[in-house]
DNA sequence: TTTAACTGATACTATATTGGTATCAATTAA
DNA sequence: TTAATTGATACCAATATAGTATCAGTTAAA
């Protein structure tokens, strides 16, 4: 065996998984602040590791902070704005299928290449899908489970 | 910043660039054996991984190998058969979006959830389209850029 | 006006993955 | 007999991912 340890590759590290989360529970309560401790325990997302992500999405204006007792975090970006495409750019950077794989071996000066005219094209399949899932979204598909919509059709005993 | 490194994420490590190499080298060469040395030496590929990697492709029924002096490797598998998929999973395991995100926080018991309907189809879209991509399908895009093929309308300077 | 509940900032540690090297036994053509 | 070569496997290094700790500053409220 060469490198299968986990039988899979993650496309989607914690980093997004978590602040998909946390910008969800953000969505929810919106208008009113989230402290870091609450969403963290509610979620089961490390404190400091969540703390981390938080700040981060200060950065990038998603959410907006009040220090101090009550403080806390409060969404900013419309959700329905917020794309699982942007959240993975900023904190597992640009998904790119490979940089050029064989480049010099293979393709040496030439500019034509069709495998990185393939390549090229599944990065922007995979980019293309993740930018139609947005938080506001997900937090509708979340709703509707919760509330409305007793049952479709396939029940879906998978998983 | 959290996690921001490289900028990107890789789909395809060394171990996949590699062996797609080597396996063209193999293709190309069809009916003789080539020594992993050589391999190695012509395209540039770290000579003790690459024998790895042959012999984790050995033992997936793509090459075979005959040992002593002037032994080597041999392709064995259609060429037209063996998709980037197939080398994805044997070096890197099943590619999987994410083993499912939010899992209880959000889905509870449920077993309906949208966003993993989402990922579930941008999974399969990935796999299909690597599936598309076959080391015969490069070898000739190959072999057609350094022989027939003199010019292609737009010349892509990128890269 | 002190204190506890918070965020800001940042350094640190642990683990896993990826990429690469080394070693030695066995085989085979010359 | 020897050099070229694979089989098998252990090892090491670099990087990425995941998680923890610390301390300074802010603020609501007792
Ligand atoms: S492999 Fe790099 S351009 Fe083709
Ligand atoms: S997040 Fe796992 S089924 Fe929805």
């Amino acid at each position: 065996m060469v490198s299968i340890k986990q039988l899979t590759m993650k496309v989607l590290t914690k980093n997004t998984d978590y602040a998909v989360r946390a910008l969800l529970a953000l969505a929810k309560a919106k208008g009113s602040y989230l402290s870091a401790k609450a969403i963290a325990t509610e979620h089961d997302i490390p404190y400091q590791f969540l703390r981390r992500l938080l700040q981060e999405m200060i950065r990038h204006n998603l959410i907006i902070s009040k220090e101090g007792a009550q403080g806390g975090f409060m969404i900013k970006k419309d959700p329905d704005e917020i794309t699982v495409t942007q959240l993975i750019e900023i904190f597992q950077g640009k998904v790119q299928v490979s940089e050029c794989m064989f480049r010099k071996q293979i393709c040496g000066n030439r500019a034509r290449c069709v495998l990185r005219h393939e390549i090229m094209r599944i990065e922007n399949v995979v980019q293309n899908e993740f930018e139609k899932v947005t938080i506001g979204k997900l937090l509708r598909d979340l709703e509707g489970t919760h509330q409305a919509a007793p049952s479709i059709s396939t029940p879906e005993s998978a998983e």
